[in-house]
DNA sequence: AACCTTTTCGATACACCGTATCGACTCGAT
DNA sequence: ATCGAGTCGATACGGTGTATCGAAAAGGTT
């Protein structure tokens, strides 16, 4: 049982897929469980704890059942975190059901719309530290995580020059995505690092300090010298946000 | 001993960075071994299996040693993953020892250089597919990566409308890094999950197609439909490319 | 050359992980 | 009331990173 493509129980529906597996049916006899309570335990865990606070013997536990309990609602703990990402991608995804409201966006509302994407994604990526990392890996599949993403695709659609052009729209998609998962990423890591070791004097160089001043003091590197000296300390979100604006001139730039 | 910002041994360098800190002396008594070997057989190990593969355990036994005998020359095993990423920058950084060879770029040379580096990053990353999931948190410090980050900058430095003006480098880098790192990761794992489902049939859609079908033919998402079904499919090394030329456009645009 | 101190080695141990197995038990239907 | 089907979860297996510490070796001193 090395690769998984064999006929498995057979009660299968066409794909293995947690999205169109079934839940077992509600029995009370022990204790009343569920995906969705599963999935809001191990949520907890990981705001609290991180990523390696979640392992199927803690989420069992914190729902006062034995660990192999959760295999009938999930077959391995990577689903888990799957079903983790896309209750996340809840979050990101727009509030009303219809994914494309407005069909005639203004000229340059695409801009806005994907500021706030964007602004969506940071929040969530700083509400849930832990999803950044479950980011990046192949695209994600679940109901949210698709809706999130014809958001973001039928927003570019609309941008000018992108009409009848769907490789256009997905490359610049794509770099969207890009700079999201790679700069929260980041961000999230030094916000990390900060909280660890003590309240971070404010500057990532001065606490990381000691050792960048001895390298620096060679001379080789004079550029990352000159830069760590004299480059103005913005704030994370304004970091972000300017970095988002580069993106989206790059867009700008695409619509020939 | 759960915070690490205790005196420890007393022969400290001055940072506990294992940048900083001398490699045992060298003794033949069972085996010589020292870090390059150490990260050596590290490297092999998870370029062959993957990330996973690699385990303190597997390491030692690759070089014929108890798994103990490693802590002598690495304090964690999180160190040794740090010093397998240098390795890599070492692949990226450029082979010549000057950090900036050519004080005085062609106007518009930092566009071929900064595709250059680009190129490296991802051959780096191809060849090596676990060097991506250690990339992204925050910054690396080993002697290859700082090289790496000071040589962007300094291209970034070089571009028109960046000379005296830190923070804008500063922005442009971290933008163009994190293209690369959200970029790659998907690339990698693409290939991964090809290579995992047999030889890929050359459209991802096709793979994962039944399931997409299904949801794409509830009729929501119809932009992800569109999409899927009519963008050309470029190969990951032309859609890097193309996304590339998006951020460098975003990044000239910049120069006010 | 013999002793002793300092360092290094690595077997063992600990706490934890994901999950396969399978006997015991509970539930629903007959 | 009985039986059959299906679920539960204790136990077990093979793995992980690393702390501990007795034994052995290296190096320095007498």
């Amino acid at each position: 049982m090395t690769s998984s493509h064999d006929t498995e129980t057979g009660t299968e529906t066409g794909s293995g897929l947690v999205w169109e597996r079934p839940e077992p049916p509600e029995r009370r006899s022990p204790a009343p469980l569920s995906r969705a309570l599963i999935v809001g335990a191990a949520l907890e865990l990981a705001d609290a704890d991180g990523l390696e606070g979640v392992s199927i013997r803690r989420v069992a536990a914190a729902l006062e059942v034995g660990p192999m309990r959760l295999y009938g609602y999930v077959e391995t703990k990577a689903e888990l975190l799957e079903l983790m990402v896309d209750a996340v991608y809840g979050e990101i995804a727009p509030p009303a059901p219809r994914p494309t409201p407005a069909p005639v966006p203004a000229p340059t509302g695409w801009r806005e719309e994907l500021r706030a994407i964007a602004g969506r994604y940071r929040a969530a990526a700083l509400r849930h530290e832990w999803f950044i990392e479950l980011l990046g890996g192949r695209p994600h599949l679940g109901p949210n995580a698709l809706a999130a993403r014809e958001t973001a695709l039928s927003v570019v659609h609309g941008a000018p020059g992108f009409a009848g052009q769907p490789t256009r729209v997905q490359q610049a998609a794509g770099v969207f995505h890009a700079y999201l998962a790679g700069r929260l990423r980041v961000e999230v890591a030094q916000r990390r690092a900060e909280r660890a070791e003590g309240r971070s004097d404010r500057d990532w160089q001065v606490a990381m300090g000691p050792y960048m001043m001895r390298v620096l003091a060679q001379g080789r590197h004079p550029t990352i010298a000159e830069v760590m000296v004299s480059a103005d300390h913005l704030t994370p979100g304004e970091s972000f946000a300017v970095g988002l604006e580069m993106v989206l001139d790059g867009i700008a730039a695409q619509a020939s």
